[in-house]
DNA sequence: GCACCGACTTAGGATGTTACAA
DNA sequence: TTGTAACATCCTAAGTCGGTGC
């Protein structure tokens, strides 16, 4: 739908998003972080956590106190994070602006209305799964639903009260891999259908919890002494702490991230502080500072490792497995779930993307003395290693996180989750997509009314409705950004908003847009042509607001739902429309694949050309050629034995036009194969597909797909995907209609 | 009503592993 | 057997949204 995504928008695109943006740059012009100076912060934490193995409220209000002083840093945060959306909403809009973007193609309108009941799992008193009203009011529709809602529904709670969370329970979890051979990794025979059993209610999330807490990032190694550091041209020894830092500026030498001005002068003032006094006095100047034996170290030992031996490979990685094993699972409500991060972050420097004011600083390591640990009162809590102390211990089933610290950078929570497969992960998984479907029931109706207010005598309302157009055909949410010290919500800049006004513009023909619009933008943009924003903030700033009314028009509904739903629908239908029943299976998953690129260009979900692009995109040609040469030369060869045959017309002459035939027919197929290959490779250069794949598109479409048309599943989700499709590969027939 | 924050979800680059061709 | 491309997984930054407290 989109083949003439151009070379010119991409670049837009990908320029602005790494950072060159010298139009903005005065924006955001280094300014004094008044970041605590890190020993200070220490000190201050030591102070404030010291005895704060107990859950303590005033310690709570103390320590917000503590964070709300320090606002400088999150402003400049703020500062940026408004920037990053400026470029990214500009640069979408541009891109979908030309291609007509998230316009929906007028087959959505007919598309045929689903009788279905929706409604949101949130509000509803059962919370039922959605599948057991599908059954109840579409019973044809979801056929292995049908034969699930004869089974008995197992009840979560009563099981508990049943099977006492004790340790032992532990033991009999399904999906216990015993063999450390990964290729012999088996999937778990029995499985854990999750969306056969009763939801929690009341944001309860779970009732037992129980984990090993995480595991850290290994201590450091210290240089062996022949790798040297050298300030001035003379070798220098440094403490160990500077040193630990400096190697991380070392490892990043050959990054582009090191020749920018912003990395390097926040890396060196974290760097300083690490460093003794001396080391302060003598080490003044960065571009001193050599550390390319260090770098070269850290290659040789990245080159040692690739050169290891089988053994020693085999040793690490089973190593890894132990510690997954011992780690990477906790036991939630009597089943063995998979931790999806359970390593905590490794100190380094801040690899902030685009222009991140805050690049370069060092985000330091992560002690137990920094650790939340979340979990049952009635499990065994997982240890802090000897010698330690969690920062606190508590049991508040009404969050899905087992670990969480606040990192030092921006002063943001970290956590430790669960893998995507899991049933809680799953479930919201599941429930975003039932809202989306239900957005689908009133799309149309709320389309039309917001065309409707467009002429609405109120101004609030009719900028109420532009809004809402933009969420919905262009995905411009309301965001919020800084304005004269207040927290403001807004759309991009004028600019972005004007690029429909602009005569020149190309993108004057892209969004399909209704004079009523223009009339409103118009006004708004004669008014404030000069300034940063086009919306005032009197009357609908707050995304809140916005999403209030979202909440209004339907149960459940925000900025994202239309996104879900935009993105699935289209698949679904792109889907309907490209494959055709002739076709083999492999142009058949080309099919799958365009259908899932042309939701990926809507979404702007672009990527990097990958640096072997051009290279492998070569390779692949020559070996197209080859094989057609291959062809050529088989055909001749069929031709030749044809002739023989005709002129000797005995069995074996004609065997060989036999066996001629056949080896052409299969060298078309390859042929074939390859070309389809290059196609979907070449198309696929700067689109992303796994994001849509993974968060947008509503897996039952494609798993329908599949069965309709008799393609393995294996074939559109690899092993991870289907691990956290499990519910929708379950349940979902051929029939299943988004 | 505003500012801020916690708890998530989304995003895509980096790194590791596997499959396949030479 | 080796080198390389493709694919999978890991990692963590950034975005979203609702709640809270002043």
């Amino acid at each position: 739908m989109t083949g003439d995504h151009s070379h010119n928008d991409s670049q837009i695109n990908s320029g602005s998003k790494y950072g060159d943006s010298h139009k903005h740059k005065d924006k955001y012009k280094e300014r004094e972080h008044k970041h605590k100076d890190h020993k200070k912060d220490k000190e201050r934490e030591k102070s404030k956590y010291s005895n704060s193995e107990h859950k303590d409220s005033s310690d709570k209000k103390h320590r917000e106190k503590e964070k709300h002083k320090d606002g400088s840093s999150d402003k400049q945060k703020d500062k940026y994070k408004e920037k990053r959306k400026e470029e990214r909403a500009f640069d979408g809009a541009l891109i979908r602006g030309r291609e007509n973007g998230f316009a929906s193609p007028p087959h959505i309108k007919s598309e045929p209305e689903n009788e279905e009941l929706y409604h949101s799992p949130k509000h509803k008193k059962s919370l039922k799964r959605e599948h057991d009203d599908d059954d109840e009011f579409k019973p044809k529709k979801i056929k292995t639903e049908n034969d699930k809602g004869e089974k008995k529904v197992k009840k979560r709670r009563q099981e508990e009260e049943d099977i006492k969370p004790k340790k032992k329970t532990k033991d009999k979890k399904g999906e216990v891999r015993a063999d450390g051979k990964k290729k012999a990794k088996k999937e778990p025979e029995e499985k854990w259908k999750w969306w056969e059993e009763e939801r929690y209610t009341d944001g309860v999330k779970w009732k037992f919890l129980e984990h090993k807490g995480p595991v850290f990032a290994p201590p450091y190694e210290p240089l062996p002494s022949n790798v040297k550091f050298y300030y001035d041209g003379r070798p220098m020894k440094l403490s160990l702490e500077a040193e630990e830092v400096a190697t991380f500026f070392a490892k990043m030498l050959d990054h582009e991230y090191t020749t920018k001005d912003v990395f390097r002068k926040n890396f060196f003032k974290d760097w300083r502080k690490e460093m003794t006094s001396e080391e302060k006095a003598k080490i003044t100047d960065l571009n001193k500072c050599d550390f390319s034996e260090m770098n070269e170290y850290f290659k040789a030992q990245s080159e040692a490792r690739k050169a290891m031996t089988k053994q020693e490979k085999q040793k690490i990685k089973e190593e890894n497995e132990r510690l997954l094993l011992e780690y990477g699972y906790c036991v939630m409500d009597n089943h063995r779930e998979r931790i999806a991060n359970f390593r905590i972050e490794p100190p380094g420097l801040f690899r902030g993307r685009g222009d991140h004011p805050k690049m370069g600083m060092l985000k330091r390591r992560i002690r137990p003395e920094d650790i939340i640990v979340n979990c049952s009162k009635d499990s065994e809590h997982p240890k802090p290693p000897p010698g330690t102390k969690w920062k606190e211990v508590r049991h508040d089933n009404k969050v899905t996180w087992l670990v969480s610290w606040t990192e030092n950078i921006q002063g943001a929570i970290k956590y430790i989750m669960l893998n995507p497969s899991s049933r809680i992960k799953g479930e919201k998984d599941w429930q975003k997509y039932e809202t989306a479907r239900r957005l689908k029931k009133c799309v149309d109706s709320l389309r039309a009314q917001y065309r409707e207010d467009w002429k609405s005598k109120e101004m609030r309302i009719r900028q109420r409705a532009v809004a809402l157009y933009f969420i919905d055909k262009a995905h411009v949410a309301l965001r919020e950004a800084q304005e004269g010290g207040k927290v403001v919500s807004c759309f991009s800049e004028v600019r972005f908003i004007l690029f429909p006004l602009t005569p020149n513009s190309q993108s004057a023909k892209a969004l399909e847009m209704c004079s009523s619009i223009f009339l409103n933008l118009s006004i708004n943009c004669y008014f404030k042509i000069l300034m940063p924003h086009i919306f005032t903030s009197a009357l609908m700033h707050q995304t809140t607001i916005l999403n209030k009314h979202l909440q209004e028009l339907m149960d459940g509904l925000t900025a994202k739902v239309f996104r879900t739903y935009n993105a699935s629908i289209t698949l679904q239908q792109q889907l309907k429309e490209l494959t055709s029943a002739e076709e083999n299976v492999s142009a058949k998953i080309l099919s799958y694949n365009r259908a899932n690129r042309a939701v990926a260009i809507l979404c702007n979900h672009q990527r990097a050309p990958p640096k072997t692009f051009e290279k492998s995109m070569q390779n692949l040609q020559t070996k197209i050629d080859a094989k057609k040469e291959q062809l050529a030369d088989a055909k001749r060869e069929l031709k030749s034995a044809k002739a023989d045959a005709k002129v000797r017309r005995d069995e074996k002459s004609k065997k060989a036009v036999e066996t001629k035939k056949k080896a052409v027919q299969r060298i078309e197929e390859q042929l074939m194969k390859l070309e389809v290959q290059a196609t979907d490779r070449e198309e696929n250069k700067q689109i992303a597909l796994g994001t849509s794949k993974l968060n947008y598109l509503d897996p039952r479409i494609s798993v329908a797909w599949c069965k309709k048309w008799g393609i393995p599943v294996e074939k559109i989700y690899n092993k991870t995907q289907r691990e956290k499709f499990a519910w929708a590969i379950d349940m979902a027939d051929e029939d299943f209609e988004f």
